[in-house]
DNA sequence: GACCTCCGATTACGCGCGTTAGCGAACAGG
DNA sequence: CCTGTTCGCTAACGCGCGTAATCGGAGGTC
C-alpha cells in the first residue's frame, strides 16, 4: 500500500474544523451557514490533499451514487455507439454524473449483477428492457431505468422512413431492404423497417422486399438476384455495414451504381465515404441524442422518485436524422 | 422507492442464522466452520430474495472492490476494441470481477475522478500512463494500474512486422506505410511502423516510404502519387479503415489491386472483406491477448500489493497476429 | 466434579461518509 | 437577570457489510 487515502477527517483536521462542516462545504448544502472564512479553508485544505471522497462511503451513506450505467447491447461497436457514449459522457459530467459503459454482448455477468457492482442509480439502454429485467434493476439498487417503452424506438423509424423517402424522391417505385444477420439487430431493424414501409405507404407504394444480408459477398449476391427478380430499384440497408455488402454483391453481378441499383446506408461510418461508389447514408446528429437523454436523466434523477416518468416525445422527435448525398444513389 | 433493497439482514432472518454466518457462507470464508444444514439454508434464502450484496457497503467494510475500470483512449472505437472489451469483461467475469469502462474521449471528466467514482480496484489501460496519473490513480483508490511500462508495445510491433513481411514474401522490394490522420492514433501507429520497418531491415530493405493518409479520397489519392514517384508496390496501411482509403486512391487513380500496387490492412473489421477488392489484412487474437490481460489482473489482485510486478514478457509475446489473405495482395 | 479443547455460531466494531439533533455564544427583548 | 432566538458549528448516529473477538456447549482428560 504506497499511498494512504485522504479522507475526510484529514481535510477537516487541515482545515481545523469538524468533519460535518467539511461535507457541508464540498456538498455545498443548502441552508446551511458556513463563515467564508472557514469556507475557504476548507476548499484549500481539500484542493491541497487532492481529497475526494470515497465513492463507497459516500453512496452508502447518501443513498444513491453518481454512477450512471450505459448497458450495450450485444451489438457491434461503431463509430456512431462510440461517439454517442463520449457525447453522453460529456453531458452527464456536466451535471456531476459519471458515466460507465458496460457490453452485455460479453456475456461477463448479468445486467443486474453489474449494476449492483458499481452501484449505478441510473442504468441507460438502447431499447427498452423488458419488465422482468426493469424489476431485477431496481432490486439492484437503481432508482431509474431508461429508456422507457415509449421512447427509444420513434428515431429508429425515423431513420428507416428518411432512406426511404430519399429514393422515392429520386424516382424509385419499387424499394429493397436489407435486413442485418446478426440477430441482436433484429429488433433496431424491426423498428428502421417499419419506417420505411410507412414511407412506402405514404407514397402508395407496396412495402419493400426485404432480404437479409449477411457480411458476406456470396450471401449479399444471393439478395441481389432476389431483388432483381422483384424489379427493385433502390435498396435501403438497415446500416452502412449491410450497405457496403450489397454493394459489394453488386460488384460481383457486374451491376452498376446507381443506375442498375441505388443503396443507402445509415449511420455513416468512416468506410461509407470511402467505398466505391461512396456511400449515401442517413446520419443522425448524436450530440443532440446525447445531451437530451442526459437532461432526461437529470431531471428525473431532482425530481427523485419520479422514475420514468417525464414527457420526452416532443423532443426525441426534435432529433434530426438526415440523408448525406453522396455517389450510390 | 418501488422496491426495498434486500439486505444481508434479510437473508439472516429468512434462514434463522446470523448475519455474520451469512457473509460467511456466500463469500466461503476459508478456516469458517458451517454446518453443512446451514450452508444450504442460507444458500436458498439468498437465492429466493435474489440476495444482491450492496457494493459501496461491501468495498467499504472489505476495503477493495470488484471493479476493474478500462480507461480507453481517445481514439475511434473500432470491432477490434470492442471484441477485445467483451472478451476482456468474459475473462475477469469468471474471475468475480466487473469490468467497467470510460471513454477519455469525452473529456467527460479527468480518469481519477471516475475512478474514484466506481471505487475500482484495478484501472486498466492500452500504453501505460505517465508517472503523475499513476499516483493520482492510486490516491484514488488503485490498487493496480496496467500495463506497465514495459508491456503493451510489443503486439503493435508484431502487427507491423507480419504486414511488411507478407509484402516481402510475395515479391514487393519498396515497401510504403500508410500512417493515419487522427492524431491520437500516432503512438500506436509508430510502433506498427517501427514492426514495419524492422521487417524491411531484416530483408536488407529501405524502411518503408511513410504517408499520412485521412479518410477521404483525396487525401489517399495524393499519398498514390507519392508512392508511385519512389516506385512502391507495396503498402501496409495502419489499419483496415486507412488501407480502404488507400484503395479507394488507387481507385480513383485507376490503378489494379494488386497488380499496380497491393495493399495490406490491419484488425479486419468487417468492412475489409466486402471491399473491391477484399482487403488482405493482419488480426490479432483478442481472446488470447485479453485473456492474458485477465490473468495478469487476478495473479496480481491475489498477491496483494504486489502491484505491477509480474513478468508478464513471455505470455505477451505468445499472442498471435496473423495475416488474412484475401485479394487485395 | 473441575478443567481444557475444539467446534459452531453470534455479538460487536469500524470502514468513510451524509445528515440530524443539539450545543454554546452572541444578542435582542422583556 | 431571565428567556428566547438566531447563528455557526459539532457530536453522534446509521447506511450494509466484512471480520475479529467472543461465547455456549459438547466431548474428552485428569
Amino acid at each position: 500500500m504506497p499511498v494512504k487515502r485522504i479522507t475526510s477527517s484529514d481535510v477537516a483536521r487541515a482545515a481545523g474544523v469538524s468533519r460535518a462542516t467539511v461535507s457541508f462545504v464540498l456538498n455545498d448544502k443548502p441552508g446551511m451557514r458556513i463563515t467564508e472564512e472557514n469556507r475557504r479553508r476548507v476548499l484549500e485544505a481539500a484542493r491541497d490533499l487532492d481529497y475526494r471522497p470515497h465513492a463507497s462511503a459516500r453512496s452508502l451513506a447518501a443513498g444513491r451514487s453518481d454512477v450512471v450505467l450505459l448497458a450495450i447491447p450485444d451489438l457491434p461497436i461503431g463509430a456512431g455507439i462510440s461517439r454517442f457514449v463520449e457525447e453522453l459522457a460529456t453531458a452527464l459530467a456536466a451535471h456531476g454524473l459519471t458515466l460507465v459503459t458496460h457490453l452485455a454482448a460479453a456475456h461477463g455477468r448479468p445486467l443486474p449483477d453489474v449494476c449492483a457492482a458499481v452501484d449505478a442509480s441510473v442504468v441507460v439502454g438502447f431499447s427498452s428492457f423488458d419488465q422482468d429485467t426493469v424489476q431485477a434493476l431496481h432490486r439492484a439498487g437503481a432508482d431509474l431505468v431508461l429508456p422507457s417503452e415509449t421512447e427509444g424506438a420513434a428515431p429508429m423509424r425515423h431513420v428507416g422512413r428518411l432512406q426511404a423517402e430519399h429514393l422515392i424522391s429520386r424516382g424509385h417505385r419499387r424499394l429493397g431492404y436489407a435486413l442485418p444477420g446478426h440477430p441482436a439487430f433484429r429488433h433496431m431493424a424491426g423498428e428502421r423497417l417499419q419506417g420505411a414501409t410507412d414511407a412506402c405507404a405514404s407514397a402508395g407504394l407496396e412495402p419493400p422486399v426485404t432480404v437479409t444480408v449477411h457480411l458476406e459477398i456470396a450471401s449479399a449476391a444471393q439478395a441481389i438476384s432476389a431483388w432483381r427478380e422483384q424489379a427493385v430499384t433502390g435498396v435501403c440497408a438497415f446500416n452502412d455495414e449491410t450497405a457496403l455488402a450489397v454493394l459489394a454483391g453488386l460488384h460481383e453481378h457486374g451491376l452498376t451504381v446507381p443506375g442498375d441499383m441505388a443503396v443507402v446506408g445509415a449511420d455513416d461510418i468512416p468506410a461509407a465515404r470511402l467505398a466505391a461508389p461512396p456511400l449515401t447514408t442517413v446520419c443522425w446528429d448524436l450530440h443532440d441524442v446525447a445531451r437530451h437523454r442526459a437532461e432526461t436523466i437529470v431531471t428525473s434523477l431532482a425530481g427523485a422518485g419520479q422514475a420514468a416518468h417525464h414527457t420526452g416525445v416532443s423532443a426525441d422527435a426534435s432529433t434530426n436524422p438526415h440523408v448525406i448525398q453522396r455517389s450510390s444513389t
